[in-house]
DNA sequence: AAAAGCCCCTGGATGC
DNA sequence: TGCATCCAGGGGCTTT
């Protein structure tokens, strides 16, 4: 479900709110990708100091050590003060003097990590490898093309990897692939100075406005305040096989790359 | 070092 | 209605 626009509007909807909460009780519940890491009951009374975000994980600083949290492909977060009783796919809870902070996750793909520090080997080990934030001004074309061109795989599988840019998932990759012009299946290392421009800013464009949009993506996703996203960004090719390309009419194509789809207009995307 | 596969899990859509 | 199959916006881990 969440790409980085989404995680981002997540963030964005509750960081003010919780930021300066003590925690009250935190429950996790079945288990998510991996355990928790501490008992969850030591976390009482700690202090949410901020949440900041890195590629697709949230990280919730505490006073002491934070919690690292992912959405996998299913999950969402809600913060309220005043929430039903939770369901079964509620997996992990945080009562806080502000608000509860949930996370409804049905495939279990999502994670809550506790570290006791960003230096603590299991926060190494998910934040280490990854690349360059797309929406930050370190992310330059020269550092851009300079990761790709190490890479012989697949441009779109490269993006995917999130080890040069992070938060292009399944959808935006095609979506910033068909911005640019560019072919999902050519290697990355391949790609000129020129092209590797072209999708530099199609990532930032495509993120941009489905960030601007408050993380509106094709289905329905809703940040940890409820609120929807305007859906102002229509897909060009993604989920649209054997549709018209809106540029040139031609009907658009897919293919599997590493087992997720990929969608492109054989026109637009000549290579 | 990089690439390719596998796997984790549940639910919704589709086909018979 | 029931059941089987396929697919889903992620990513870590193991094997080539």
């Amino acid at each position: 479900m969440p790409e980085l626009p989404e995680v981002e509007a997540t963030r964005l909807s509750f960081a003010h709110r919780i930021a300066g909460a003590r925690l009250l009780s935190v429950r996790m519940g079945k288990s998510l990708r991996w355990p928790l890491g501490c008992a969850a009951a030591s976390l009482t009374g700690r202090t949410v100091l901020s949440v900041r975000r890195r590629g697709k994980y949230l990280l919730i600083d505490l006073d002491r050590g934070l919690l690292l949290l992912h959405l996998g492909m299913s999950g969402s977060l809600i913060f309220s003060q005043q929430l039903p009783e939770p369901g079964k796919h509620d997996h992990f809870e945080m009562v806080t003097t502000r608000g509860t902070l949930r996370l409804n996750d049905p495939r279990r793909f999502g994670a809550v990590v506790y570290a006791a520090s960003e230096e603590a080997p299991i926060a190494r080990k998910l934040l280490a490898r990854l690349g360059m934030e797309p929406l930050s001004e370190d992310f330059s074309i020269e550092l851009f093309h300079a990761g790709l061109k190490r890479r012989k795989a697949a441009i779109k599988q490269v993006l995917l990897a999130g080890d040069v840019v992070v938060g292009v998932g399944n959808i935006y990759a095609s979506e910033a692939l068909f911005l640019a012009g560019i072919r999902p299946t050519v290697s990355a290392a391949r790609l000129s100075r020129p092209r590797v421009s072209r999708l530099h800013a199609a990532i930032r464009d495509v993120l941009a406005r489905a960030l601007a949009g408050g993380g509106s993506t094709l289905r329905n996703f809703s940040s940890a305040s409820g609120e929807k996203g305007h859906f102002q960004l229509e897909a060009m090719v993604y989920a649209r096989e054997g549709q018209p390309c809106r540029v040139c009419g031609k009907a658009i194509r897919s293919l599997r790359q590493g087992q997720r789809s990929t969608f492109y207009c054989p026109v637009c995307q000549k290579a």
